[in-house]
DNA sequence: GCCCTGACGTGAA
DNA sequence: ATTCACGCCAGGG
């Protein structure tokens, strides 16, 4: 029996399950994702899934970026604005449109090693320049 | 069936 | 840093 009711293909389902799973702080790249499903080589298809999503939907769709590290959806746009202010109320900042992987990303085991969180905060920090 | 278009990724120039 | 060509796959015309 097909009841056709959910025709949400497992592929599918696997996608939205490994996307609703990443930790809040983190970001993992479309083609991390789908490798994560199981569907190495399908980040287009996570893409498509998101591009079908929508906004309001109880998924952290904001938590997926291109593989550099860059916002995927055009640059200015509604989605992407939205993204970047989600992002940044769970601390995950983008400058210019673009994170750090290294620094945000999902598996940045490596980086983690060598970033060392020195402790005690620096006096001298640099104060952010005046715009950009 | 062919061609083009995507919230993509990677390697090469 | 940019641009291109491919690879990948689902849809649409």
């Amino acid at each position: 029996m097909k009841s056709a009711q959910t025709d949400i293909p497992p592929a599918h389902a696997d996608i939205f399950r490994t996307i609703a799973a990443i930790p809040p702080g983190r970001v993992a790249g479309y083609g991390e994702i789908a490798a994560r499903a199981g569907l190495p080589g399908r980040a287009r298809l996570v893409g498509k899934l998101l591009g079908e999503t929508p906004p309001g939907a109880d998924l952290p769709w904001y938590r997926v970026l291109r593989s550099d590290g860059r916002i995927a959806l055009p640059p200015g746009s509604r989605g992407f604005r939205e993204q970047v202010r989600r992002l940044a109320a769970e601390g995950v900042l983008a400058h210019n449109g673009r994170v750090d992987m290294t620094r945000y990303g999902w598996e940045r085991n490596l980086d983690d090693l060598l970033w060392a969180p020195p402790v005690a905060a620096p006096s001298v920090r640099k104060r952010s320049r005046p715009t950009r």
